[in-house]
DNA sequence: CGATCCACCTGTCGGC
DNA sequence: TGCCGACAGGTGGATC
């Protein structure tokens, strides 16, 4: 499911719910995820006021009241749900998909909000490739999972002249390079394809050919930097994607998919104006790739 | 060190 | 229908 704008999607919303209400118990239905939990996972939380909900590239962060910091990553299957207290659930209805996941619901967070609203915030990972890890207070930037993380895709610290001083020299195809957190933190295999798509650059041209001399700043850099930034806010503006069951955490389908020009699209004509190649997928490093071979050069 | 590959786990879909 | 294989949004860790 999730890669940055899903997972900014399912931070704007827990964060009304999140910030400033405690923790009032916590519910761990299993020992582990991909990882097991951290010692006295539950305790730990348990009346803990919630400062500030952050997502830093896919990684959710809690910071609590006592400076400790909950890490939470959704794998590729995870997913936030909102219920009320009264087993209603808020703001939608969809007890259907509770009905079919709720074996996979592996926590649940009662919350009590300043006005004394109860809820519950409930976390389901069929697949269990997700994670939650505490990072100790005052040692988020330098947890393991956090400190090598490249620079965030969103903003104007990613441009032309950054990404080809980072791909300078790999050999590594491009998209290779654009999936390695290492480099940019947050992007996934549906944005890379679609931004490579946006920039008409090939995912299999080698990722230090956007690069200049000495790793200056190129035409095809500045392309595909303005082409990250454009696809990652146009999918945060539509909620993220909805592929499977993935829902924001109001229950609300996102609806970027809808949008994808590549991404799942494989033998559909190049929606490219004037261009006449068809979608082809083919696979690197394991992953299936989504490109037009006519216009992505 | 950097670059590659696999493993982790469940659910779904298409083909036969 | 049912069965089976392919594939799915990610990434840590093993191996070279």
């Amino acid at each position: 499911m999730p890669e940055l704008p899903e997972v900014e999607t399912v931070r704007r919303g827990l964060q009304p719910f999140m910030e400033g209400a405690t923790i009032l118990a916590v519910e761990q239905r299993r020992p582990d995820l991909r990882f097991p939990f951290p010692d006295r996972f539950a305790e730990r939380l348990t009346g803990r006021r919630i400062e500030a909900v952050e997502r830093r590239a896919k990684y959710l962060i809690l910071h609590l009241d006592d400076g400790l910091g909950l890490i939470s990553h959704l794998g590729m299957s995870g997913s936030y749900r909102i219920e009320q207290d009264d087993m209603s659930e808020t703001p939608g209805d969809f007890k259907h998909e509770r009905t079919k996941s709720a074996v996979h619901d592996h926590v649940v967070l009662q919350l009590g909000a300043r006005d004394g609203t109860k809820r519950r915030i409930i976390y389901n990972d069929p697949r269990r490739f997700g994670f939650m890890l505490f990072a100790e207070p005052g040692e988020l930037n330098a947890h393991p999972l956090i400190k090598g993380l490249g620079t965030e895709p969103t903003g104007n610290r990613l441009d032309g002249a950054l990404l080809a001083k980072l791909f300078q020299n790999k050999a590594a195809p491009l998209k290779s390079a654009l999936l390695d957190q290492r480099l940019i933190a947050g992007l996934g295999n549906i944005y890379v394809c679609e931004a490579m798509w946006r920039a008409e650059l090939s995912p299999l041209r080698p990722a230090g050919s956007i690069a200049g001399e000495n790793g200056a700043a190129t035409e095809a850099s500045e392309r595909l930097a303005a082409a990250i930034r454009s696809v990652i806010a146009d999918a945060i503006k539509a909620g993220g994607s909805s592929l499977k069951d993935y829902r924001q955490a109001d229950g609300e389908l996102g609806y970027f998919q809808h949008s994808f020009s590549v991404y799942d699209r494989e033998g559909t004509p190049c929606p490219r104006a004037g261009c006449n190649g068809t979608v082809t997928r083919i696979v690197q490093s394991g992953r299936s790739t989504f490109y037009c071979p006519v216009c992505q050069l």
